[in-house]
DNA sequence: GAAGTTTTGATGTACGTAAATCAAAAATTT
DNA sequence: AAATTTTTGATTTACGTACATCAAAACTTC
């Protein structure tokens, strides 16, 4: 059996309220007195039962979600996914809120990071916008004994205690790894399509993308990025443009959302086939996409799972608990038509 | 607040007791009063707190879970990840032990299903071996209400309850796509390197590849598949004739292990960049050639992914609870060089 | 060594559920 | 309607921890 507070007051010596000032760090213990405490826990090997803790506790973990709002099919799947944690919230003991705010916009996100410290939660997770006033709203946060956890896209030099989302430079090399080899021996450029620069995670696709062709495949021409404002119509009418401007256009990588329109825009000018498409995030579309040919690789990042792992970092993290890093490490998923998996998007 | 037993027992105008009849399925209701609490508890919406009735079960699960012994580098990642949970069991509740048996022998696995039996665990994880001894024993485990998880490699058309491990007619179609995207405009045969084709997950692999590459890359020929037993000094043998047999061989998959005899044959003969190689399972030698361009790409499946999702599953079949079945898909990690995680293996 | 302060012990209640016991009430059978 | 069986209620203990209270003991300090 595993030890529990009794054995360890038996094995110190020393009574049940005393092993319990100090478990909980409470005051009135002499260092002897504590030594022999913390002596008695490690030779039983004791680890506290967070269950049975957390019910004399009551603990509950109110948690404040901060998606961009918008059309964004990737972001309405997130949304879903954090609909879907706070429909488990009684069996998880979360209290789940979710605001949402305008996509690219610092200021609104900023706002939001205030409205979220009022309510005063034990934690936040948050998609962010790299500017300095969402830095400092997350420091403000963090001052206050608050957990943050960026989703999605990372806001690196701030004071986040965790990232929950991919390596997106990795995620831009694979891209660029996948299209070299792809295109070999077809000649032409190829192109990039973002949404904004504003965001850290499509600056870096981008910047893999660019570092693989530039060192594995240098014969391979970039064309500038475009941004498309992860907006459908508007990355519809620009890869229109290029496609036109380009007839001898080889591949497209598509590291933003919006890919109704570059499917749409490839279709219409009969380029499907003809032009390799890399594109980011399963969704509906993007799946019918693959599944034609229009799109011949999808990266991905599982909704799902990045928003269980931001819940369980918040929480352990909220209890000071260490994280297993290696569960937390959100993977990028490489989609060819062959290995879409069934179910869900 | 969430509601408690307490709550029904007012709302539905009953004792504790009832509830806890109804709730605990034990005899002695009538149908009228338990119609009454079951509408108690969808009006308020109960839900059992699972960690307080643990709590108050004193409840544990012992576990055993079968592997196949030998130096199959995958296979002692799985072992490892095992022991991680056997170190975290006391936060888990879990009671884990590991039986290893000789790869590839359906009467040792057969005989080691049968001595878990006897040990009475709550529920046996095993990679199973394709055979009617092994189904047989399967079954017997489920009668007796031991819940049964294959792992790695599937036992369909047997009762175990769950499979923990990836889709491996994707994994080999997704194999079949890259290769046959890479190898464009080469010329020359592609080989196919299998352990056994007695367990199911290397059968699966090898009719996936074969499909696709039969259905979307015509002009490729197959060589026969050659099975080296997961055996790396025997895989280096077989690969070295292969190699010598077909000077003009574009590719090679290797769906098994033993992928340190298949390096060393490509180094030795000096076609490591010109053949075009796609292996199974990241392992600190499969990485290593990965890096080095010797192996083009690993398919793998994340051992500590399997087993933390083998538990979870075995946790909640043996309190007939359900599983969230998206968090259980094991995903088929593609890594090129560019995307391949730091940490361990 | 008396007064004061700090440290420790003893004890009880609470969290939400499980499980058991015994008595009381209701339904069923005779 | 009495006897029997089935169903229900009331109550208690337990799980492992948190937290509070009050008294007793051990240290300081003068």
């Amino acid at each position: 059996m595993r030890p529990t507070v009794h054995d360890i007051a038996a094995e110190a010596g020393v009574s049940l309220a005393t092993v319990d000032r100090v478990l909980n760090n409470r005051p009135g213990v002499r260092s002897v007195t504590r030594d022999k405490v913390e002596r008695a826990i490690a030779t039983l090997g004791y680890v506290r039962d967070v269950a049975a803790a957390n019910l004399a506790k009551g603990r509950s973990y109110p948690l404040i979600f901060i998606l961009p709002g918008g059309e964004n099919a990737f972001m309405r799947g997130l949304e879903a996914e954090v609909r879907a944690a706070m429909a488990r919230s009684p069996a998880e003991r979360t209290e789940i809120a979710l605001l949402c705010v305008p996509a690219f916009d610092a200021r609104a996100l900023a706002d939001a990071l205030a409205e979220a410290h009022r309510r005063r939660p034990a934690g936040v997770a948050v998609v962010a916008v790299d500017a300095p006033e969402v830095t400092q709203a997350v420091k403000r946060l963090r001052d206050d004994g608050i957990v943050v956890v960026t989703l999605v896209s990372d806001l690196p030099g701030s004071a986040r205690d965790h990232f929950a989302g991919v390596d997106n430079i990795a995620a831009g090399r694979t891209a660029g790894n996948l299209m070299g080899r792809f295109l070999r021996g077809r000649k032409g450029p190829v192109a990039v399509v973002a949404g904004s620069m504003l965001v850290r995670d499509h600056r870096e696709r981008l910047e893999g993308f660019q570092a693989v062709i530039r060192d594995c495949f240098r014969a391979r021409q970039i064309l500038p990025v475009v941004e498309g404002q992860d907006d459908a119509a508007l990355v519809e009418k620009l890869v229109a443009a290029l496609l036109e401007r380009h007839p001898d256009l080889a591949g497209i990588y598509s590291l933003g959302a919006g890919n109704r329109g570059l499917v749409a825009a490839l279709q219409q000018a009969g380029r499907a086939e003809a032009v390799c498409a890399i594109a980011h995030e399963l969704t509906p579309h993007s799946r019918a996409a693959l599944l034609s040919g229009t799109i011949d690789v999808l990266l991905n990042q599982d909704a799902g799972h990045e928003i269980r792992s931001a819940i369980r970092v918040l929480k352990a993290k909220a209890d000071g608990l260490p994280v297993i890093e290696a569960q937390e490490r959100i993977r990028i998923d490489i989609f060819l038509k062959d290995n879409l998996p069934n179910g869900q998007a």
